[in-house]
DNA sequence: AATGAATGAGCTTTCATTCAT
DNA sequence: GATGAATGAAAGCTCATTCAT
C-alpha cells in the first residue's frame, strides 16, 4: 500500500465520520479504526486534528472547482455563467452528500470563519465566483451591493436547499434544482 | 429569589457561554457559575444538557415573535408583508447578536435537524411565515415552489447577511437591510 | 473527610510515587489510585501537574523551616549556627527520606532551575543561609567569594552525602555527620 | 561510511539532544534525525534507548581521564595533586557544558545511582581519586573519614559551581576556580 | 430545595520499538 | 545492513452528571 493510499484512507475516514457525526463525533481513535490504521497513523500525516480538519477541507474544495469549471466560458453571458455555476454546484452537493455535510460542519465553525475571512480578504486565488459578480456589477446586470450580500443571496439558499434534500425534507429533481438557481439569480440581478 | 429567577439564570448565563464559545465551550459547571448557581441546581431544572439548550431554543423563538407580529396586518399586500416580517427580523437578530449567535449555532446541530423536521412536519402551531407564503403562492404573487425552497430563499441570505455583519465583514445599516430583504423578496415573488 | 485531607492524600501520595519513581514514574492516575481519589479530583486541588509538584517543593520547605530555626540562635558564632543548621538538615533529611528523594527530583529539574534563580534574585523573603553568609562575611569568619559558591561549598556536600547515606553507601550516626558539617564548615571559613 | 562513524554520530546527537532537553526531551526518532540515520539504524548499534544512554556515559567518563591525567604527577603532594585534578575537571566541564549537561542528567536519574553503586563496589579499575584520597589518608593529610563522604565534599560543589556557571549565576574565570578548587580541599585537609 | 465536591470515561497526542522492504 | 512507516499503550486533562450534606 502506497503512503497516499493511507493518507486517502485516513481522509476517507474522517470524511465520513465528521460529517455524520460532527467534529466531536469523530475521534481520532475511531477514524483510526474506520481507516484501518494505528491511531498514531495519523500524525504521520497530519499534525493534529485541526490540521486533519482543514486539509480535508482544502481536499473538498480543490475537487469541487474543476467540476465548476467544466464547461464553463467567460464568453457567456453573466446570467448563463451564473446558472451554471449555480446547478453544477447544487447537482455535486447532491450527489456527493458526505461532502456537503463536511462543507457544512466546517463552515459553521471556528475553521469556516477563519477561511471565509481570508477569501473575503482576497488572500484565495482567483475566485470564479467573486470574479463573476464582479463582471456583472459592471456590466450593471448585477445588483451594486457589496460583494459579501452578494455571496449571500447566491450560496446561501444553495446550501440550504442542499441541506434540505439531504434530509429528505424535499426531493430536488433537475426542474426544482434550476427553479431554486433561478429564483437566486432573480435576488442577484437589477 | 423565586424558582423562575433562578432558571431564567441559568437560561441567561447559557445563552452568553454558548453564543460566545459553542456547545463545547461552555460546561455545564461554568454555566452554574455564571448564573450564581451550584452544578447540581442546574439538574432540578433541566433534565440535562440537551434538554438545557433545546428550551432555550424555544426561549428565544417564543421572544421573537411578538417582535415579528408587532405593527403587522394580513391586510396588507404580500409584498409589504413580507418586507414587514423580514426587515424586523433582520434588525432584531442585530441588535441582539447573542441570541442570532446561539440560534446559529443551534440550527447548525443535530438539535436543528429535530427541530426542523418537527416544523416541516407542521408541528407546530401557526407558522406566521408559512401563512405569509401560502397566501402568496395563491394569490399568484409568489413562486409555486415547495414552501421549504421558499424558506431558504427568504432565511438563507438573512441569517447569511446577519451572520457577516456580526463577524464585521460588512455593516449592516437601515438602507443594507432594506436592500437585502428586497432582494430576497426578488427571489421569493413572481 | 474534609476538604483538607484529600488534599493532603494527594500530596502525600505524589511525594511518596515521585520520590521513588521521578516524575515520570508517577502519572496522575496512579497518584490518584494512591491517594484514594478519582483521577479528576486531583484537578480540584492543583491546575495541573506542574502546579502539583511546585505546590508539594513548597509544602516540604515550609516544613523545613520551622525544624531549623529551633534553637537557632543569632547571637551565637557564625560557626556555632552554620553547625546547628549543618546537623539540623541533615538529620531531618535522613529521618524523611521520602522529602529528601523528592527535593533531589525537583532540584535536579527545569522546576528546580527556575526556583534557584529566584532565590538568587532575592524573590525569597528571608532566607536563613544567605543571612548567615552575608554576615559571616561581614565578620571576616567566611571567605569573601559570591553567595552562590559558599551554598554550593556548604550545600552541594550535605546534599550528596544524605543521598548516598539513603542509597546505603554509607550509614551516616551523630559522629559522622558532624565530622561532614565541620568539613563543610572548613572548606567555607576563612 | 564506516559503522563507527554512524555510532559516533548517533552518540553525537544523543549527547547533544539530552543535555539540552533531558531524557524525555529527546526521542529515538530525533536522535535518529540529528545523526542523519533511520530511526531502526540506532537499534543496530544500542539494544535500546537504556543501553544508548549508559554507553553514552561511560564514553564520555572515557573521554575525560587523559585529560585529567595530563601533566598530573604522582610525585607531586597530596595538595598539589588534588589542586590539580579539581582545576582540570572544572576547566574541562565548563569548556564542555553538553558533556556537563548531560552527565549531570545522567546522575540524577536511576542509571547514575546503579553506576555509583558498582563504583563504589570497586567494580571499576584503577579510580584516580581513590588513590588519591587513600595516599591522603595513609600520609594523614587529608581527614580520615569514609572515602564516599570526601568524594562528597570533593565533587558535591565542584559540579554545583558547574552548573551555576553554565545555568549563569556566577561567571569562573581562573581565579574563582582555583578559589573554589581551593576550598574544597580545606574540607577534605585535616 | 440547593449545593459543589467527586467521579471516571473519554479525549488528543507522544514515542520506544518493530519489521517489511 | 539500513531504513522509516507503522504501531498502540500510555500520558495529562476535561466535563456531564451524581449524591451526601
Amino acid at each position: 500500500m502506497s503512503k497516499t493510499d493511507k493518507r486517502d484512507d485516513i481522509l476517507r475516514a474522517a470524511l465520513e465520520l465528521i460529517a455524520e457525526n460532527g467534529f466531536h463525533g469523530a475521534p481520532m481513535a475511531l477514524i483510526a479504526e474506520h481507516a484501518g490504521v494505528g491511531a498514531g497513523t495519523i500524525y504521520r500525516y497530519f499534525e493534529n486534528k485541526d490540521v486533519l480538519i482543514t486539509e480535508l477541507f482544502r481536499e473538498i474544495e480543490t475537487r469541487i472547482i474543476p467540476v465548476l469549471l467544466d464547461g464553463y466560458s467567460l464568453q457567456k453571458s453573466i446570467n448563463e455563467r451564473f446558472f451554471h455555476l449555480g446547478t453544477v454546484m447544487l447537482r455535486y452537493l447532491i450527489e456527493n452528500p458526505l461532502e456537503f455535510k463536511y462543507l457544512e460542519q466546517f463552515i459553521n465553525s471556528p475553521f469556516g470563519v477563519v477561511h471565509r475571512r481570508d477569501k473575503l480578504m482576497g488572500k484565495n486565488e482567483r475566485d470564479v465566483f467573486r470574479e463573476l459578480f464582479e463582471d456583472g456589477i459592471s456590466q450593471q446586470v448585477v445588483k451594486n451591493i457589496p460583494l459579501v450580500i452578494l455571496f449571500d443571496l447566491a450560496f446561501g439558499p444553495l446550501l440550504a436547499v442542499t441541506r434540505d434534500h439531504i434530509l429528505d425534507f424535499i426531493q430536488l429533481d433537475e426542474d426544482l434544482m434550476g427553479l431554486t438557481v433561478n429564483a437566486c439569480w432573480d435576488s442577484v440581478k437589477r
